[in-house]
DNA sequence: TGCACAGTTGAAGAATCCTGCAAGTGCTAA
DNA sequence: TTAGCACTTGCAGGATTCTTCAACTGTGCA
């Protein structure tokens, strides 16, 4: 067993632990966009935007392909909505007594 | 807004992120566990399993009870099984074509 | 050709996480 | 009350991860 599963697993949600991969997972999800509608809505720097980019690329969780002078992005599975969305639960079970957060998660509105 | 939810999500998934902590959720849904049990299972050091027992729970993954000399841990929701569920079907789209982890998560045996 | 926009890559310092050791607490039973 | 098992905590180091800067590639247009 050359890696065990337990720790592809990790890996996995590890991939999923940082806050601007995050956003772009669920933005992705409306559909491929290119790295510029990404940036102009994600406030990070080119660079630290096209380093997490990468990070989602090697894990395999989104595919990129060149448009003319803009690269877009696409999630590769539509699986990943289903984890987004199971993390979303969760996060309401867990936070159910904590501060404010549930509030702002049950409104469902932008910024999710 | 004092932490975004984004962020929350993020650290949600990055307290998954780590091979020990999964295999401690994955045994825990079978039902409450003492900490022996899992170290019986796991193979980590006594301290560093405890670390990692400590972080779920400051997470809000799993609650702790003492019964007797022994310390029970237990899955905090249910929800959990959820996640993890999803992750395994993640992890067999995006794995797709690599390795032969494929085959290991089909057989879906032990040490899932 | 030359310039500007769109992204990517490499590298370095800072921050964070992991691991293992040593020491400490709580419980039970002799 | 002493001994020993069951865990936990604090801490130091080593290993990863993040962020930013500088430099580089690719595309379209004047």
């Amino acid at each position: 067993m050359s890696v065990p599963l337990y720790q592809a697993k990790a890996e996995l949600f590890r991939t999923l632990g940082h806050p601007v991969r995050i956003r772009v997972l669920e933005l992705l999800q409306d559909g491929p966009k290119p790295v510029r509608d990404l940036l102009a809505v994600i406030d990070v720097e080119p660079s630290n935007l096209s380093q997490q980019l990468a990070v989602l690329r090697r894990a395999g969780m989104v595919t990129s392909y060149r448009d003319g002078a803009l690269v877009m992005y696409a999630l590769s599975t539509p699986d990943v909505a289903d984890l987004l969305a199971a993390g979303r639960r969760i996060l309401g079970a867990v936070l159910a007594d904590r501060d404010g957060l549930l509030d702002e998660l049950r409104a469902g509105g932008q910024g999710q």
